[in-house]
DNA sequence: TTGATTACCATAAATTCCCGTGTAAATAAT
DNA sequence: ATTATTTACACGGGAATTTATGGTAATCAA
């Protein structure tokens, strides 16, 4: 199965900020955490972002090792490279997967993007996001009817498929 | 043999969820994942997409890399990249044809399109569709029956297949 | 020393694994 | 051709394992 995040579902959250790991998204950290062996837990690391970013973007490690190569690309001093180093290397958390499967959102994360007893987690490539379930329905999927809307009707958003490397 | 699906079929559903992939499409899948070899079993991933969805929509293991290959090629952070993220990575569940040429539909799967004792298989090209039979009956059925009423008397729908490519 | 964090243990429900059976289709033997 | 033998399919059941989710005790840090 392929190193890539597929998926969706809810989790509780507890009082400690423990929540399960959708379980097919542990077996992706384990296969792209290059230090994972069997028995062990797979690492990652949790972007939030600034205040404008209501959700948790998690990177795999080879996710994160492939963004850190692309920033130490940039040349020193620019001001692409301090605002990428900024969003991955200062406002990121690494962690670990717990030995039952959980990741610990600690306080600042949680109170962040406003999560309490239940958290969403989707899948989005080789990242997952987790959202608190409210802002998700109300911010992502009201944005995206809106954007259905102004499509002419029965528009299948499928065929921006066959648009894809043609513009 | 060709790596497209042909052909319908009903299949029992059981209490787990359990359904027999049609013995044809099983060997359109095997030929589709570059990884199976005699012996293993194929990987596919299941797109359930949104509420407005009824169906599942099967993809072997080669068109769904298709299908991120050319959500890859999108720009980052585009409305359409975002869509096209949320339904195939984030509405999608990725699985594996048991031993026994069979399909694990999770609950979640089945509730979803109101799945009970049967289900209804039908080829789609480089997908394949699993239906309720009766949504399928009364749905799908009428919505063409009803297009093809609306075709000029004695119109043979053939005649489209010239038109392919022209327009 | 007190609130927070981490390590351990527990359990019900869901999921996977492994096995079996009837039957139809394919192949071989008479 | 006819019968016997194998193979492949569809489908079912129970045991073993994994998952999601609790709780409590031990450890840290201020």
């Amino acid at each position: 199965m392929a190193r890539r995040f597929r998926g969706e579902s809810h989790h509780k959250v507890d009082s400690k900020g423990r929540v399960s790991i959708p379980a097919l998204f542990r077996r992706v950290l384990e296969r792209s955490d290059p230090n994972y062996t069997e028995g062990l837990n797979p690492e990652l690391v949790i972007v939030y972002g600034d205040h404008r970013r209501n959700y948790l973007e998690c990177y795999t490690i080879s996710a994160i090792e492939e963004v850190d190569a692309k920033i130490d690309a940039l040349p020193r001093g620019s001001m692409e490279r301090r605002m990428l180093q900024r969003l991955f290397h200062g406002q990121s958390f690494p962690t670990v997967v717990d030995d039952t499967g959980r990741l610990v959102l600690p306080a600042k994360l949680r109170r962040k993007i406003d999560l309490d007893a239940e958290a969403f987690f989707i899948a989005a490539g080789d990242t997952f996001q987790i959202w608190k379930p409210e802002t998700y329905e109300t911010e992502e999927l009201a944005k995206t009817e809106a954007w259905l809307d102004n499509l002419p009707e029965n528009f299948d958003p499928m065929a921006y498929l066959d648009q894809a490397g043609q513009d």
